[in-house]
DNA sequence: CATTTGCCTTGACAGTGTCAAGTAACAATG
DNA sequence: CATTGTTACTTGACACTGTCAAGGCAAATG
């Protein structure tokens, strides 16, 4: 279920140094995710993390593609209890600011191309699409994105859910919202019923 | 005119520094921006840069004040030749998504708040309030943000705008709209003209 | 003339990512 | 059984980083 794999054995290690990784970012941002620290939690020398993994930047993707399965999960779960158009994107963007002020330093990964480059990293950039696809399917309805002519309903989705995600961890709109998960999910919420992205027919 | 002063004699050395910093910025994105690096290009030893600002971070406030000037310039300029409140709000966004294309390593930087922590920099702060505070009266008429009522339009507005650039910038909508600026100007258009947010009366 | 101040330099320290080489355990092969 | 190779690491070193500490040196100030 956990798509981060922490298999018994010769994986040990491997999966100690993922998961000391995501701790590392969790507790103190992508600042504290460096290779030798993380290397000290998973109680190894500072070399070992270089048998897994050809460079830092492929850890990096490693957390990239995790993030992007969770990022999937928010967005399928946001989906179960939901009818029609409006309520979809609505539940979608509520759900992408949600994972995001859940995940905040693996959100601000995933989105740092500079860090990690998905195309030197096929399993990270296949999560990617996937979760492209499904944005994809719910704003046109389209099976996958090779299906869809006109991307500009998606994008307006999207770059406003990641706009507000963004801006909230950014905290740049501190004026306006107020700083609780409750408050900036009700403020998404909003956003969301009034500017709805609607396919032109 | 330009915003980062570079004045003769004592300033000098500063102005040197700033310059400098721009420059790599521009060259190597974030990631070529050490300290070290900018004094070597400044022509000063090491610790020069430490006379004029008391850390890494005091810098980069200065470069992000400085594109927070860039932006409010480029966001003036666009609304210079238009009429009415749809055309000001798609040249605002075509104009903000302009800017992070052509200032992509300085826009990256302005909205990393773990790098620079606008509070601690009150110029580099109420740079970044001037602007906020033409975006609100672009899309609400207020004159300011303390007289602005409901930000729900002005959060959309930023949002789709902010999403917008962090994607291109990303490389995350390269199915979607290739990656000359033409043709993402084009898109950043089509966007605001179908999703206008307007405010409720 | 003596002292302070402004401006900058050199030196050092702990931290980083990564290349290179070494080591111990174990499997395969002659 | 002896040898060879592979796997899974470890130790050591290098160049680089941001920053603290101390020093130098010319101009201004008393």
């Amino acid at each position: 279920m956990t798509s981060l794999k922490t298999a018994t054995g010769a994986e040990d290690v491997r999966g100690s140094i993922l998961t000391a990784s995501i701790d590392l970012m969790n507790e103190g941002g992508l600042a504290a995710l460096s290779m030798r620290e993380v290397a000290r939690r998973a109680g190894v020398s500072h070399q070992a993390p270089y048998h897994y993994f050809a460079d830092r930047e492929a850890i990096l993707a490693e957390l990239v593609r995790d993030g992007f399965e969770k990022l999937t999960g928010y967005l399928e779960d946001s989906l179960r209890h939901v009818r029609g158009y409006d309520e979809s994107i609505g539940a979608m963007g509520e759900a992408y600011v949600a994972f995001a002020l859940d995940h905040s330093a693996q959100f601000r990964l995933m989105f740092r191309s500079e860090m990690v480059d998905s195309t030197r990293h096929p399993e990270t950039h296949a999560a990617g699409e996937r979760t492209f696809d499904l944005c994809v399917k719910i704003v046109t309805g389209a099976e996958r994105h090779d299906d869809c002519k006109d991307f500009t309903p998606v994008i307006a989705a999207w770059s406003t859910a990641h706009g507000l995600a963004t801006l909230f961890l950014e905290g740049k709109l501190t004026h306006s919202v107020g700083d609780t998960r409750a408050e900036r999910l009700k403020a998404a919420r909003a956003v969301f019923q009034h500017y709805m992205p609607r396919p032109k027919r």
